[in-house]
DNA sequence: CCGAGCATGTAAGGGGTTACATGATTGG
DNA sequence: CCAATCATGTAACCCCTTACATGCTCGG
């Protein structure tokens, strides 16, 4: 799964120009995936030199032009083609986790602060998850839900054993 | 954060080679950070040229002789920066919550086995980690464990989660 | 007038992966 | 005899990030 995949995706259900990808990349995709410009827009270029995407530019009127893509046959066999590739191991990688693991050699104070920056994080993005949520979830298929539930409950068991390692680490104060 | 300030992390407690180190990174760091091979040698040829490390080659009997690497000062002041640094943010990627996000171009039989599999997958990280707390949890400082917990709280919501999906998906047959 | 939003792109570099290459020993 | 474990390394490649470059419009 990359880039290519994902922006084939998205354009499965309507054309889009590199920058309405990145917006519709934003939330609840980013949660578990993401894409700068610096990706997405050489990754079209790409797409359309293999003929999965073609480009039409459109003119708007107090704003710049966009180029707006639009999928291929080519383009829904190559998608068709993802989805039956073997599934990929989601990946985590924390820095948070990496310096607790370590922390034996950190004092208590810097590793409560790090904690407590984490809980501040987890819980923001938990809250965002949760928005989103109430605002869409009525019209969304079952499976895009079930991206959204993940997303809570990952952030919110996060935050609630933050939450208890702090405690026992600062002895309830806090 | 990066290989390098994993691996000036591992060298912290004691001298080991690029062998050693892969094998360390196995669990339960694995959860939240991995590197191959082609990263750590190189990386390790690299911290050596900085004169983070020292190299000193130990021969075996029975086996190949092996390049064990210590710390020096200039490496654990690296490392010391590396803690000084902002912590980043974790990052998430799932090709499995991609493919439910684009779930509605996917028939319902391949969005349960896609789920059944990730729930075998999950279910069994959460076993190897809870494994890993009760052999080797009683004499760790209280912020390794936080790094088991979070990674047990973690899958074990997942994979609640995700039973859930399937039930409301497939109407509770499974 | 300045910053934010809209809009597209490039170039350099970072940080990894996979596969290849080698070779000894031990246990089934 | 074959596979696994121990052990080190290289080369090609992938994929992405950051920073830079440009330029227009609208609202405060």
């Amino acid at each position: 799964m990359n880039s290519q995949d994902v922006i084939l995706g998205l354009l499965h259900r309507a054309p889009l120009s590199g920058y309405e990808i990145k917006q519709k990349l934003e939330m609840p995709l980013s949660f578990f995936f993401d894409a700068s410009f610096g990706t997405i827009y050489p990754t079209l270029a790409k797409m359309e030199a293999l003929g999965y995407i073609v480009k039409e530019s459109v003119v708007q009127e107090g704003r710049p032009n966009k180029n707006v893509y639009s999928l291929t046959s080519e383009g829904r066999a190559q998608f068709e083609q993802y989805l039956h590739s073997p599934v990929e191991n989601d990946s985590y990688r924390s820095d948070f986790l990496v310096r607790m693991f370590f922390g034996e050699y950190t004092d208590q104070e810097t590793l409560a602060d790090w904690i407590r920056d984490e809980i501040r994080k987890t819980d923001a993005e938990a809250v965002q998850l949760e928005r989103m949520k109430t605002e869409w979830g009525k019209d969304m298929p079952a499976s895009k839900t079930l991206c959204l539930d993940i997303g809570i409950e990952l952030n919110e068991s996060k935050a609630q054993t933050l939450r208890e390692a702090l405690k026992r680490l600062t002895g309830a104060d806090d």
